[in-house]
RNA sequence: GGAGAGGUGGCCGAGCAGGUCGAAGGCGGCGGUUUGCUAAACCGUUGUAGGGGCCAAAACCUCUACCCAGGGUUCGAAUCCCUGCCUCUCCGCCA
Protein backbone atom coordinates (compact mmCIF):
# COMPACT_ATOMS: atom_id res chain seq x y z
CA UNK A 1 0.00 0.00 0.00
CA UNK A 2 1.29 3.64 -0.75
CA UNK A 3 1.06 6.43 1.37
CA UNK A 4 -2.07 8.40 1.06
CA UNK A 5 -0.13 11.53 1.33
CA UNK A 6 2.11 10.29 -1.48
CA UNK A 7 -0.70 9.69 -3.94
CA UNK A 8 -1.91 12.86 -2.97
CA UNK A 9 0.42 15.51 -2.86
CA UNK A 10 2.60 13.45 -5.23
CA UNK A 11 0.17 12.59 -7.74
CA UNK A 12 2.77 12.53 -10.97
CA UNK A 13 5.07 10.28 -9.18
CA UNK A 14 1.88 7.45 -8.77
CA UNK A 15 1.13 7.83 -12.25
CA UNK A 16 4.15 8.01 -13.94
CA UNK A 17 4.61 4.72 -12.14
CA UNK A 18 1.17 3.24 -13.47
CA UNK A 19 1.98 4.13 -17.11
CA UNK A 20 5.69 2.30 -16.51
CA UNK A 21 3.63 -0.43 -15.49
CA UNK A 22 1.41 -0.61 -18.01
CA UNK A 23 -1.83 -0.20 -15.75
CA UNK A 24 -4.58 2.21 -16.38
CA UNK A 25 -4.82 5.50 -14.76
CA UNK A 26 -8.24 5.10 -13.87
CA UNK A 27 -7.18 3.48 -10.68
CA UNK A 28 -5.49 6.67 -9.64
CA UNK A 29 -8.70 8.76 -10.63
CA UNK A 30 -11.15 6.89 -9.02
CA UNK A 31 -8.97 6.76 -5.62
CA UNK A 32 -8.57 10.73 -5.46
CA UNK A 33 -12.19 11.25 -6.22
CA UNK A 34 -13.23 9.27 -3.47
CA UNK A 35 -10.51 10.21 -0.85
CA UNK A 36 -11.10 14.02 -1.89
CA UNK A 37 -14.55 13.40 -0.92
CA UNK A 38 -13.70 11.57 2.17
CA UNK A 39 -11.73 14.41 3.31
CA UNK A 40 -14.28 16.82 2.72
CA UNK A 41 -16.43 15.41 4.43
CA UNK A 42 -14.44 14.41 7.42
CA UNK A 43 -14.07 17.91 7.89
CA UNK A 44 -17.33 18.79 8.48
CA UNK A 45 -18.31 15.78 10.80
CA UNK A 46 -15.28 16.90 12.87
CA UNK A 47 -16.95 20.43 13.17
CA UNK A 48 -20.07 18.78 14.43
CA UNK A 49 -18.32 17.02 16.86
CA UNK A 50 -16.28 19.53 18.53
CA UNK A 51 -19.77 21.21 18.50
CA UNK A 52 -21.57 18.28 20.16
CA UNK A 53 -18.95 17.80 22.81
CA UNK A 54 -19.21 21.09 23.85
CA UNK A 55 -22.88 21.14 24.61
CA UNK A 56 -21.96 17.68 26.34
CA UNK A 57 -19.75 19.06 28.14
CA UNK A 58 -21.75 21.92 28.90
CA UNK A 59 -24.94 19.43 30.34
CA UNK A 60 -22.39 17.10 32.18
CA UNK A 61 -21.89 20.95 34.28
CA UNK A 62 -25.02 21.68 34.59
CA UNK A 63 -25.78 18.57 36.16
CA UNK A 64 -23.62 19.00 38.47
CA UNK A 65 -25.15 22.24 39.29
CA UNK A 66 -28.46 20.70 39.64
CA UNK A 67 -29.64 22.70 37.24
CA UNK A 68 -32.28 22.40 34.57
CA UNK A 69 -30.59 20.71 31.17
CA UNK A 70 -33.58 20.27 28.68
CA UNK A 71 -33.06 22.58 26.06
CA UNK A 72 -29.47 21.56 25.64
CA UNK A 73 -30.49 18.33 25.27
CA UNK A 74 -33.13 18.90 22.34
CA UNK A 75 -29.95 20.92 20.57
CA UNK A 76 -27.23 17.79 21.33
CA UNK A 77 -29.90 15.74 19.91
CA UNK A 78 -29.91 17.44 16.60
CA UNK A 79 -26.23 17.47 16.21
CA UNK A 80 -26.30 13.48 17.43
CA UNK A 81 -28.54 12.84 14.60
CA UNK A 82 -27.25 14.76 11.70
CA UNK A 83 -23.60 13.52 12.37
CA UNK A 84 -25.23 10.00 12.42
CA UNK A 85 -26.55 10.47 9.00
CA UNK A 86 -23.09 11.94 7.79
CA UNK A 87 -21.21 9.27 9.54
CA UNK A 88 -23.25 6.36 7.32
CA UNK A 89 -21.75 7.99 3.92
CA UNK A 90 -18.71 8.76 5.08
CA UNK A 91 -18.01 5.08 6.43
CA UNK A 92 -18.93 3.89 2.96
CA UNK A 93 -16.47 6.25 1.46
CA UNK A 94 -13.83 4.88 3.97
CA UNK A 95 -13.96 1.61 3.01
CA UNK A 96 -14.04 2.59 -1.01
CA UNK A 97 -10.98 4.76 -0.37
CA UNK A 98 -9.10 1.69 1.27
CA UNK A 99 -9.95 -0.97 -1.41
CA UNK A 100 -8.98 1.63 -4.32
CA UNK A 101 -5.96 2.37 -2.26
CA UNK A 102 -5.30 -1.45 -1.94
CA UNK A 103 -4.67 -2.53 -5.67
CA UNK A 104 -2.51 0.49 -6.84
CA UNK A 105 0.68 -1.08 -6.98
CA UNK A 106 4.38 -0.01 -5.34
CA UNK A 107 6.31 2.67 -7.58
CA UNK A 108 9.05 0.72 -9.02
CA UNK A 109 12.75 2.03 -7.94
CA UNK A 110 14.45 4.69 -10.41
CA UNK A 111 16.62 1.61 -10.95
CA UNK A 112 14.19 -0.40 -12.37
CA UNK A 113 14.51 -0.72 -16.25
CA UNK A 114 11.66 0.18 -18.19
CA UNK A 115 9.77 -2.18 -20.57
CA UNK A 116 6.54 -3.31 -21.78
CA UNK A 117 6.72 -6.91 -20.34
CA UNK A 118 9.47 -9.75 -20.07
CA UNK A 119 10.73 -9.71 -23.26
CA UNK A 120 12.42 -6.68 -21.95
CA UNK A 121 14.33 -7.46 -18.64
CA UNK A 122 17.56 -6.96 -18.31
CA UNK A 123 20.50 -10.06 -17.75
CA UNK A 124 22.47 -8.81 -14.92
CA UNK A 125 25.33 -11.03 -14.83
CA UNK A 126 25.84 -14.74 -15.93
CA UNK A 127 27.43 -17.82 -13.81
CA UNK A 128 28.70 -21.21 -14.85
CA UNK A 129 29.09 -22.66 -18.77
CA UNK A 130 26.52 -25.05 -19.52
CA UNK A 131 28.12 -28.40 -19.45
CA UNK A 132 28.70 -30.00 -22.43
CA UNK A 133 26.76 -33.05 -22.26
CA UNK A 134 28.12 -36.37 -23.72
CA UNK A 135 24.46 -37.27 -24.74
CA UNK A 136 21.02 -35.69 -26.24
CA UNK A 137 19.69 -34.11 -22.92
CA UNK A 138 17.04 -35.76 -21.72
CA UNK A 139 13.74 -34.08 -20.19
CA UNK A 140 13.56 -34.34 -16.73
CA UNK A 141 10.25 -35.89 -16.59
CA UNK A 142 12.18 -38.74 -18.66
CA UNK A 143 14.96 -38.89 -16.85
CA UNK A 144 12.92 -39.56 -13.15
CA UNK A 145 10.88 -42.14 -14.97
CA UNK A 146 13.63 -44.21 -16.30
CA UNK A 147 14.95 -44.19 -12.62
CA UNK A 148 11.47 -44.30 -11.17
CA UNK A 149 11.55 -41.37 -8.54
CA UNK A 150 8.94 -39.05 -9.96
CA UNK A 151 5.53 -40.75 -10.54
CA UNK A 152 3.01 -37.96 -11.79
CA UNK A 153 0.42 -40.55 -13.30
CA UNK A 154 -0.32 -41.95 -9.51
CA UNK A 155 -0.19 -38.85 -8.17
CA UNK A 156 -3.16 -37.51 -10.48
CA UNK A 157 -4.94 -40.27 -9.51
CA UNK A 158 -4.38 -39.09 -5.71
CA UNK A 159 -5.25 -35.78 -6.31
CA UNK A 160 -5.21 -34.53 -10.05
CA UNK A 161 -2.85 -32.76 -12.61
CA UNK A 162 -0.13 -30.84 -11.29
CA UNK A 163 1.03 -32.42 -8.27
CA UNK A 164 3.53 -35.11 -8.07
CA UNK A 165 4.20 -37.96 -6.25
CA UNK A 166 8.03 -38.46 -5.01
CA UNK A 167 9.72 -41.79 -4.23
CA UNK A 168 12.48 -43.36 -3.11
CA UNK A 169 15.87 -41.69 -4.19
CA UNK A 170 13.61 -38.75 -5.29
CA UNK A 171 12.12 -38.41 -2.10
CA UNK A 172 15.36 -38.13 -0.64
CA UNK A 173 16.82 -35.92 -2.84
CA UNK A 174 13.82 -33.03 -2.18
CA UNK A 175 14.76 -33.88 1.87
CA UNK A 176 18.61 -33.52 1.26
CA UNK A 177 17.70 -30.54 -0.90
CA UNK A 178 15.63 -28.71 1.85
CA UNK A 179 18.40 -29.68 4.48
CA UNK A 180 21.27 -28.49 2.37
CA UNK A 181 19.76 -25.23 1.94
CA UNK A 182 18.08 -24.53 5.36
CA UNK A 183 21.74 -25.53 6.92
CA UNK A 184 23.64 -22.86 4.78
CA UNK A 185 20.95 -20.06 5.04
CA UNK A 186 20.92 -20.50 8.72
CA UNK A 187 24.79 -20.18 8.70
CA UNK A 188 24.55 -17.12 7.39
CA UNK A 189 22.57 -15.81 10.13
CA UNK A 190 19.05 -16.41 8.58
CA UNK A 191 16.68 -17.89 11.49
CA UNK A 192 15.03 -21.09 11.03
CA UNK A 193 11.29 -21.39 11.31
CA UNK A 194 8.51 -23.26 10.76
CA UNK A 195 5.34 -21.28 10.49
CA UNK A 196 1.92 -22.17 9.50
CA UNK A 197 0.95 -23.38 6.45
CA UNK A 198 -3.14 -21.98 6.56
CA UNK A 199 -3.31 -18.18 7.61
CA UNK A 200 -6.17 -15.98 7.55
CA UNK A 201 -7.18 -12.78 5.08
CA UNK A 202 -5.37 -10.27 7.31
CA UNK A 203 -2.24 -11.64 6.52
CA UNK A 204 -2.61 -12.35 2.85
CA UNK A 205 -3.75 -8.52 2.39
CA UNK A 206 -0.40 -7.46 4.54
CA UNK A 207 2.00 -9.14 2.01
CA UNK A 208 -0.30 -8.09 -0.57
CA UNK A 209 -1.76 -11.22 -2.42
CA UNK A 210 -5.31 -9.71 -1.05
CA UNK A 211 -7.61 -8.02 -2.25
CA UNK A 212 -6.14 -8.53 -5.78
CA UNK A 213 -5.53 -11.73 -6.33
CA UNK A 214 -7.61 -13.59 -4.40
CA UNK A 215 -8.07 -15.75 -7.99
CA UNK A 216 -4.37 -17.50 -7.57
CA UNK A 217 -4.96 -18.79 -4.01
CA UNK A 218 -6.38 -21.64 -2.62
CA UNK A 219 -8.57 -21.46 0.50
CA UNK A 220 -10.43 -23.24 2.72
CA UNK A 221 -14.21 -23.19 3.24
CA UNK A 222 -14.78 -23.45 6.84
CA UNK A 223 -13.33 -21.88 8.55
CA UNK A 224 -11.87 -19.68 5.80
CA UNK A 225 -8.43 -20.48 5.96
CA UNK A 226 -6.12 -19.79 2.81
CA UNK A 227 -3.09 -21.73 1.79
CA UNK A 228 0.01 -19.91 1.76
CA UNK A 229 1.55 -19.89 -1.98
CA UNK A 230 5.32 -18.73 -0.09
CA UNK A 231 6.37 -18.80 2.86
CA UNK A 232 6.98 -14.55 2.69
CA UNK A 233 3.25 -14.98 3.93
CA UNK A 234 3.30 -15.98 7.14
CA UNK A 235 7.40 -15.00 8.05
CA UNK A 236 6.66 -11.59 6.83
CA UNK A 237 3.66 -11.33 8.71
CA UNK A 238 5.53 -12.66 12.31
CA UNK A 239 6.16 -8.84 12.95
CA UNK A 240 2.60 -7.63 11.44
CA UNK A 241 0.85 -4.53 13.88
CA UNK A 242 4.45 -4.84 16.01
CA UNK A 243 7.04 -1.87 16.71
CA UNK A 244 10.71 -3.25 16.81
CA UNK A 245 13.38 -1.23 18.02
CA UNK A 246 16.02 -0.08 15.59
CA UNK A 247 18.37 -2.32 17.45
CA UNK A 248 16.72 -5.64 16.40
CA UNK A 249 17.24 -4.37 13.12
CA UNK A 250 17.91 -6.01 10.59
CA UNK A 251 16.19 -9.56 11.54
CA UNK A 252 16.78 -12.80 8.70
CA UNK A 253 14.41 -15.58 8.54
CA UNK A 254 14.58 -18.51 6.51
CA UNK A 255 11.78 -20.95 6.13
CA UNK A 256 11.05 -23.79 4.77
CA UNK A 257 7.68 -24.55 3.56
CA UNK A 258 5.27 -26.09 0.92
CA UNK A 259 3.49 -23.74 -1.06
CA UNK A 260 -0.20 -23.87 -2.73
CA UNK A 261 -0.99 -22.25 -6.23
CA UNK A 262 -3.95 -22.03 -8.22
CA UNK A 263 -2.14 -21.39 -10.97
CA UNK A 264 -5.68 -19.97 -12.67
CA UNK A 265 -4.89 -18.49 -16.00
CA UNK A 266 -1.71 -20.98 -16.61
CA UNK A 267 -3.36 -23.76 -18.64
CA UNK A 268 -1.39 -24.92 -21.09
CA UNK A 269 1.70 -23.77 -19.96
CA UNK A 270 4.15 -25.84 -18.52
CA UNK A 271 1.74 -28.89 -18.16
CA UNK A 272 4.72 -31.99 -17.81
CA UNK A 273 6.82 -32.31 -15.03
CA UNK A 274 7.53 -30.62 -12.17
CA UNK A 275 8.09 -26.70 -13.30
CA UNK A 276 4.71 -25.65 -12.49
CA UNK A 277 2.31 -27.54 -9.66
CA UNK A 278 -0.28 -26.98 -7.44
CA UNK A 279 2.04 -27.88 -4.59
CA UNK A 280 5.90 -27.44 -4.27
CA UNK A 281 8.43 -27.23 -1.80
CA UNK A 282 10.51 -23.75 -1.32
CA UNK A 283 13.04 -22.58 1.07
CA UNK A 284 12.29 -18.87 1.42
CA UNK A 285 14.55 -15.73 3.16
CA UNK A 286 12.99 -12.51 4.13
CA UNK A 287 14.95 -9.39 5.98
CA UNK A 288 13.33 -6.55 7.96
CA UNK A 289 15.96 -4.24 7.40
CA UNK A 290 16.45 -0.17 8.26
CA UNK A 291 15.29 2.16 4.71
CA UNK A 292 18.73 3.02 4.04
CA UNK A 293 19.90 -0.16 4.12
CA UNK A 294 17.33 -2.10 2.14
CA UNK A 295 18.95 -1.79 -1.37
CA UNK A 296 22.25 -2.88 0.25
CA UNK A 297 20.05 -5.87 1.62
CA UNK A 298 18.29 -6.81 -1.53
CA UNK A 299 22.19 -7.27 -3.34
CA UNK A 300 22.91 -9.58 -0.30
CA UNK A 301 19.86 -11.65 -0.25
CA UNK A 302 20.66 -12.56 -4.27
CA UNK A 303 24.14 -13.45 -3.64
CA UNK A 304 22.82 -15.87 -0.59
CA UNK A 305 20.38 -17.15 -3.01
CA UNK A 306 23.33 -17.30 -5.96
CA UNK A 307 25.58 -19.55 -3.44
CA UNK A 308 23.31 -22.43 -3.58
CA UNK A 309 23.26 -22.54 -7.31
CA UNK A 310 27.11 -22.16 -7.11
CA UNK A 311 27.37 -24.74 -4.65
CA UNK A 312 25.72 -27.23 -6.29
CA UNK A 313 27.33 -25.98 -9.13
CA UNK A 314 24.50 -25.13 -11.40
CA UNK A 315 24.93 -22.59 -14.40
CA UNK A 316 22.27 -19.74 -13.98
CA UNK A 317 22.22 -15.87 -14.55
CA UNK A 318 20.48 -12.87 -12.88
CA UNK A 319 17.88 -10.60 -14.60
CA UNK A 320 16.45 -7.22 -13.57
CA UNK A 321 12.67 -7.39 -13.99
CA UNK A 322 11.48 -4.33 -16.09
CA UNK A 323 8.80 -2.23 -14.78
CA UNK A 324 5.87 -4.52 -17.01
CA UNK A 325 6.97 -7.26 -15.78
CA UNK A 326 7.40 -6.21 -12.15
CA UNK A 327 5.13 -7.88 -9.14
CA UNK A 328 2.21 -5.67 -7.70
CA UNK A 329 3.97 -5.36 -4.20
CA UNK A 330 7.76 -5.38 -5.21
CA UNK A 331 9.89 -2.14 -5.77
CA UNK A 332 12.86 -4.26 -7.43
CA UNK A 333 13.12 -7.32 -8.37
CA UNK A 334 15.91 -9.61 -9.39
CA UNK A 335 15.34 -13.24 -10.73
CA UNK A 336 17.52 -16.00 -11.19
CA UNK A 337 17.58 -18.22 -13.76
CA UNK A 338 19.17 -21.80 -13.98
CA UNK A 339 20.35 -23.46 -17.21
CA UNK A 340 18.08 -26.55 -17.76
CA UNK A 341 19.52 -28.54 -20.89
CA UNK A 342 16.34 -30.29 -21.44
CA UNK A 343 14.74 -26.93 -22.38
CA UNK A 344 18.12 -25.46 -23.52
CA UNK A 345 16.42 -22.65 -21.53
CA UNK A 346 17.28 -20.76 -18.15
CA UNK A 347 14.07 -20.86 -16.21
CA UNK A 348 13.31 -19.27 -12.89
CA UNK A 349 14.05 -20.61 -9.66
CA UNK A 350 14.40 -17.59 -7.36
CA UNK A 351 12.81 -13.78 -7.71
CA UNK A 352 14.41 -11.49 -4.86
CA UNK A 353 12.44 -8.56 -4.19
CA UNK A 354 12.12 -5.49 -1.99
CA UNK A 355 9.30 -4.29 -1.01
CA UNK A 356 10.33 -1.18 0.67
CA UNK A 357 7.66 0.13 2.94
CA UNK A 358 5.00 -0.95 0.62
CA UNK A 359 4.06 -4.41 2.70
CA UNK A 360 5.01 -3.25 6.03
CA UNK A 361 2.27 -0.26 5.38
CA UNK A 362 0.07 -2.99 5.02
CA UNK A 363 1.17 -5.39 7.67
CA UNK A 364 1.68 -2.18 10.00
CA UNK A 365 5.37 -3.23 10.80
CA UNK A 366 7.31 -0.07 12.10
CA UNK A 367 10.70 0.51 14.15
CA UNK A 368 11.82 3.00 16.48
CA UNK A 369 15.01 4.69 16.06
CA UNK A 370 16.86 5.18 19.36
CA UNK A 371 16.38 8.47 20.95
CA UNK A 372 14.29 9.69 18.21
CA UNK A 373 10.37 10.41 18.56
CA UNK A 374 8.16 8.69 16.47
CA UNK A 375 7.86 5.28 14.25
CA UNK A 376 8.95 4.38 11.24
CA UNK A 377 7.67 2.05 9.03
CA UNK A 378 10.39 -0.99 7.93
CA UNK A 379 11.65 -2.16 4.67
CA UNK A 380 10.84 -5.85 3.97
CA UNK A 381 12.92 -7.80 1.28
CA UNK A 382 13.01 -11.73 0.51
CA UNK A 383 13.42 -14.20 -2.00
CA UNK A 384 13.54 -18.09 -2.81
CA UNK A 385 16.61 -19.96 -1.85
CA UNK A 386 15.58 -22.03 -3.51
CA UNK A 387 12.25 -23.24 -5.07
CA UNK A 388 12.92 -27.13 -4.32
CA UNK A 389 11.35 -28.85 -7.09
CA UNK A 390 13.08 -26.57 -9.85
CA UNK A 391 16.05 -27.36 -7.78
CA UNK A 392 15.77 -31.11 -8.47
CA UNK A 393 15.06 -30.21 -12.09
CA UNK A 394 17.75 -28.62 -12.61
CA UNK A 395 20.51 -31.18 -10.78
CA UNK A 396 18.17 -34.26 -12.72
CA UNK A 397 18.46 -32.51 -16.34
CA UNK A 398 22.62 -30.86 -15.52
CA UNK A 399 23.94 -33.96 -14.24
CA UNK A 400 22.46 -36.72 -15.88
CA UNK A 401 25.07 -39.06 -18.06
CA UNK A 402 24.93 -41.16 -20.83
CA UNK A 403 23.92 -44.42 -18.96
CA UNK A 404 20.68 -42.38 -17.48
CA UNK A 405 21.46 -42.38 -14.29
CA UNK A 406 22.28 -39.27 -12.22
CA UNK A 407 25.53 -37.79 -10.23
CA UNK A 408 24.94 -35.88 -7.11
CA UNK A 409 26.21 -32.33 -6.84
CA UNK A 410 29.36 -32.77 -4.29
CA UNK A 411 27.88 -30.94 -1.67
CA UNK A 412 24.85 -32.48 -1.61
CA UNK A 413 26.69 -36.15 -1.78
CA UNK A 414 26.64 -35.93 2.90
CA UNK A 415 23.03 -35.32 3.04
CA UNK A 416 22.24 -37.75 -0.16
CA UNK A 417 24.63 -40.78 1.24
CA UNK A 418 25.06 -41.72 -2.25
CA UNK A 419 27.34 -40.38 -5.38
CA UNK A 420 24.89 -41.21 -7.99
CA UNK A 421 21.15 -42.06 -8.30
CA UNK A 422 20.84 -45.20 -10.45
C1' G B 1 -17.07 -30.86 21.54
C1' G B 2 -18.35 -29.12 27.04
C1' A B 3 -17.37 -25.49 31.27
C1' G B 4 -15.09 -21.03 32.83
C1' A B 5 -11.71 -16.48 32.71
C1' G B 6 -10.00 -12.52 30.00
C1' G B 7 -8.57 -8.82 25.89
C1' U B 8 -6.81 -1.05 28.41
C1' G B 9 -0.82 3.08 26.06
C1' G B 10 6.33 0.39 24.16
C1' C B 11 5.39 -3.30 28.46
C1' C B 12 2.82 -4.45 33.27
C1' G B 13 -1.53 -2.91 35.49
C1' A B 14 -5.87 0.22 37.79
C1' G B 15 -10.47 2.19 36.26
C1' C B 16 -15.88 -0.74 34.50
C1' A B 17 -22.84 1.86 40.08
C1' G B 18 -21.94 6.21 32.08
C1' G B 19 -19.88 12.88 32.28
C1' U B 20 -13.64 17.12 34.30
C1' C B 21 -10.62 9.67 31.46
C1' G B 22 -6.18 9.72 26.39
C1' A B 23 -7.10 7.18 30.86
C1' A B 24 -4.08 6.34 38.16
C1' G B 25 0.35 3.69 39.49
C1' G B 26 4.75 1.05 38.06
C1' C B 27 8.48 -0.42 34.41
C1' G B 28 11.01 1.13 30.18
C1' G B 29 12.57 5.53 27.11
C1' C B 30 14.21 10.69 26.96
C1' G B 31 16.10 15.34 29.58
C1' G B 32 18.21 17.05 34.14
C1' U B 33 20.28 17.24 39.51
C1' U B 34 24.00 14.48 42.15
C1' U B 35 28.80 11.65 41.07
C1' G B 36 36.15 10.54 40.10
C1' C B 37 33.42 6.45 37.15
C1' U B 38 29.30 3.17 37.45
C1' A B 39 25.10 2.22 40.20
C1' A B 40 21.40 4.22 43.23
C1' A B 41 18.31 8.26 44.55
C1' C B 42 15.58 12.55 43.22
C1' C B 43 13.06 16.13 39.68
C1' G B 44 10.86 16.75 34.98
C1' U B 45 9.10 14.61 30.51
C1' U B 46 7.12 10.64 27.45
C1' G B 47 0.98 7.22 22.89
C1' U B 48 -0.67 6.86 17.63
C1' A B 49 -3.20 8.71 13.38
C1' G B 50 -5.77 12.53 10.76
C1' G B 51 -7.24 17.81 10.18
C1' G B 52 -6.78 23.26 11.10
C1' G B 53 -3.84 27.59 12.76
C1' C B 54 0.76 29.39 8.66
C1' C B 55 0.43 24.10 2.56
C1' A B 56 8.43 25.81 2.82
C1' A B 57 9.78 22.83 6.97
C1' A B 58 10.50 22.45 12.44
C1' A B 59 8.56 23.97 17.05
C1' C B 60 4.16 25.42 19.28
C1' C B 61 -1.21 25.89 19.80
C1' U B 62 -5.86 23.70 18.68
C1' C B 63 -9.63 20.16 17.00
C1' U B 64 -11.16 15.01 15.85
C1' A B 65 -10.61 9.79 16.39
C1' C B 66 -8.56 5.57 18.91
C1' C B 67 -9.15 1.56 25.91
C1' C B 68 -9.57 -6.22 20.62
C1' A B 69 -13.19 -5.53 16.15
C1' G B 70 -18.17 -4.38 14.51
C1' G B 71 -23.09 -2.95 15.82
C1' G B 72 -26.68 -0.88 19.63
C1' U B 73 -28.59 2.29 23.88
C1' U B 74 -27.60 7.65 25.24
C1' C B 75 -27.11 14.59 24.79
C1' G B 76 -22.63 11.82 26.31
C1' A B 77 -19.59 4.93 26.49
C1' A B 78 -12.98 2.30 28.39
C1' U B 79 -17.41 1.89 31.49
C1' C B 80 -24.21 -0.66 29.87
C1' C B 81 -26.34 -4.34 25.84
C1' C B 82 -25.57 -7.63 21.34
C1' U B 83 -22.38 -10.11 17.69
C1' G B 84 -17.65 -11.62 16.10
C1' C B 85 -12.39 -12.54 16.61
C1' C B 86 -8.38 -13.82 19.67
C1' U B 87 -5.84 -15.60 24.21
C1' C B 88 -5.73 -18.50 28.69
C1' U B 89 -7.48 -22.54 32.30
C1' C B 90 -10.11 -27.20 33.20
C1' C B 91 -12.69 -31.65 31.09
C1' G B 92 -13.43 -34.80 26.71
C1' C B 93 -11.54 -36.49 21.94
C1' C B 94 -7.28 -36.91 18.87
C1' A B 95 -1.71 -37.16 15.29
Amino acid sequence: MLDVKIVRENTARVEESLRKRNYDLSILDRFLKIENERRELLRLIEGKREQRNKVSQEIAKLKREKKDVLSFLAEAKNISDFIAEKEERLKILEEEARQELLIIPNIPHESVPVGKNETENVEIRKWGIPKKLDCAPLNHWDIAAMLDIIDFDRASKIAGARFSLMKGMGAKLERALMNFMLDLNTSKGYKETLPPLLVNRESMTGTGQLPKFEMELFKTADPEFYLIPTAEVPVTNIHRDEILNESELPIYYTAYTPCFRREAGSYGKDTRGLIRQHQFNKVEIVKFVKPEDSYDELEKLTNDAEDILQRLDLPYRVIALCTGDLGFSSAKTYDIEVWLPGQQKYREISSCSNFEDFQARRANIRFKREGKKGTEFVHTINGSALAIGRTVVAILENYQQKDGSVMIPEALRKYMGVEVIR
